[in-house]
DNA sequence: CGTGTAGTATTACAGATGTAGTCATGACCG
DNA sequence: CGGTCATGACTACATCTGTAATACTACACG
């Protein structure tokens, strides 16, 4: 596993709704992007669900006239190779350069930096073996 | 600026090169790809120059027959603005959950760990003014 | 001065993406 | 029972991307 996960935002916005209901006809796809203020024909929802079908990250049942789709995807899984692209490309895979690069260049708030402490207290032993998701 | 700056992995590479050289003709290019082991055809790397800049992210300047191509943006640009992308949509800009990802889920050496903890000491009291690159 | 060659510009094409109209079909109402 | 409506399927089309062949142009060398 562990594909590429080149994703656009449409199809992440898809996702994401799927991912947030778990599972969703067409039409309420539709009306939660329409929701975002995100204006687009049901026809290009089905449309763009149907391709995200066919390139295996949602799939869908049947039920009466409508299909319900469900993601084959998960949320971490994605996050986690898109980020794993750019931490490779950007950072050669150094974290810590990632996270210093987010430090030094991003709204890192200091209620960012106490937590962050924490966490890396937290995990100050172990780390080392990476649970897969 | 900060545009959304979504790029192809080719596109990337493309950028790279020139990053890494400050400026390179076509043929450069397309010898530092072949070196990569990204074999492609020279005019396959001169179209893709040529497109990346009418997009607005490299130009050139004309050195008797040849074109020599350079950056328009800079790579801390292109990087943060995709880091942002992900960021955003993954983790509502929380820069914190996003590392707390990376703690759970990467590889997350020690040695990461103290770099990072080092790293927000710091940075502890600051932050909050995010200076441009 | 003409021609070969280097190197750029033009053109091509398949696949993906964003967008959406139209068609077909089954369901439900009257 | 037939027509309208809901809903997915099919088709369309512009743009971008990856890939590359071919055309064009201008300098250099003979």
């Amino acid at each position: 596993m562990t594909e590429s996960h080149q994703l656009s935002d449409l199809q992440l916005d898809l996702l994401r709704i799927l991912w947030d209901r778990r599972e969703a006809t067409a039409l309420e796809v539709h009306a939660a992007l329409v929701e975002q203020s995100r204006e687009l024909a049901p026809t290009t929802v089905s449309t763009m669900l149907t391709r995200l079908e066919k390139k295996g990250l949602i799939t869908h049942r049947v039920d009466g006239r409508q299909y319900i789709f469900r993601p084959l995807v998960s949320e971490p899984e994605v996050r986690r190779s898109m980020l794993a692209r750019l931490t490779d490309y950007f950072f050669k895979g150094d974290v810590a350069a990632l996270v210093s690069h987010l430090v030094d260049k991003h709204e890192v708030t200091h209620g960012d930096v106490a937590e962050l402490e924490q966490l890396l207290a937290r995990r100050a032993g172990p780390a080392e073996e990476p649970d897969d998701d």
